[in-house]
DNA sequence: AGGTGTCAAGCGTCC
DNA sequence: GGACGCTTGACACCT
């Protein structure tokens, strides 16, 4: 078992990952903030090494722009050292990375404006996993998307779409069920229809399920995994007491991973930490794991 | 130097 | 119909 969490650390640099506005978009601003970004990235991973911290989730604007018009640099070619040592680092280190494009990568759109964006996402996504020189246990995660006003017809537009996505980004993806829309039973049809392997969010299923216990749920999700897979990821987050449902917890809970963790009893998952406070929650989380033997 | 409106992109929900 | 949350923070312009 593995602790990651998501993108930022705020004790190695608070902040440490440079982005820039579209209208200012240079050739010469673009290559100062990828150095930057891939250099702050190989600082994360040193850190969280030396740590115990062996699972991570990259950005999504580690490359700013990268699908966008405007960037015709070739990146993966120009940082080509940057990025080998780092997945070198990776490889060395048996470090798990995961990407989760954000909410405008929608594969079931109704407009196809935004599934090619989307596609382009995808493509940027996959590239960068693959300039690392990472093997495929290394998962770029998605939600189904959108309804559209019409469940089926969205459910069945996102199979049809997924089917011919070019295999770099297929063989990379894992579907994850979200918290009002696709429940975990939505994608595990979904994923027994395109093979494609179902990535366990704990929090978002317990706000949006069918009434499946934890234990049952971690148990389908794992059977989603092929071995070329890896170990299954999930996702594991709290709710933040007096605010909204959903909204996730500013510092881990102590009580409630411990709880967690125990209920996993032999499985193994890599467990994604979302949660406000990144790098400190997953120090703390290795602490409870050690208390309890998990490692 | 500090304050703050706004940022590539979409969807659904709440008021 | 507009603001907001989503994983959400920081750029860029204003004073």
């Amino acid at each position: 078992m593995k602790i990651g969490y998501p993108c930022i650390n705020l004790s190695v640099a608070p902040l440490g990952a440079k982005t820039f506005r579209l209208a200012t978009y240079s050739e010469s601003k673009f290559k100062d903030v990828v150095a930057n970004n891939l250099n702050y990235l190989e600082r994360i991973l040193q850190f969280n090494v030396l740590k115990g911290i062996l699972f991570f989730r990259i950005s999504s604007d580690i490359i700013p722009f990268a699908s966008h018009d405007v960037c015709n640099i070739d990146w993966a070619d120009f940082y080509k050292e940057e990025l080998r040592r780092i997945g070198g680092f990776i490889k060395k280190n048996k470090i798990r990375i995961s990407m989760h494009p954000d909410q405008f990568v929608l594969i079931n759109s109704i407009k196809s404006e935004i599934l090619e964006n989307s596609i382009a996402e995808l493509v940027y996504h996959a590239k960068f996993l693959d300039a690392l020189g990472l093997n495929l246990t290394h998962k770029i995660q998605i939600h189904i998307g959108g309804v559209y006003d019409d469940k089926q017809a969205s459910i069945q537009r996102f199979i049809s779409r997924f089917k011919k996505l070019p295999v770099k980004i297929k063989r990379r993806l894992v579907i994850e069920n979200d918290d009002h829309l696709y429940s975990l039973a939505d994608c595990l049809h979904i994923s027994k229809k395109v093979g494609v392997p179902v990535l366990l969010d704990v929090f978002h299923h317990k706000c949006h399920n069918q009434g499946e216990s934890l234990s049952l749920a971690l148990k389908k999700s794992i059977a989603t995994w092929k071995s070329a897979d890896g170990i299954p990821m999930l996702d594991y987050s709290s709710q933040r007491p007096h605010a909204r449902i959903g909204t996730h917890i500013e510092s881990i809970n102590a009580r409630d991973f411990t709880e967690f963790i125990k209920n996993l009893g032999r499985k193994d998952f890599d467990v994604m930490l979302e949660i406000k406070d990144k790098e400190k929650s997953a120090l703390k989380a290795l602490e409870i794991l050690k208390k309890l033997k998990k490692i």
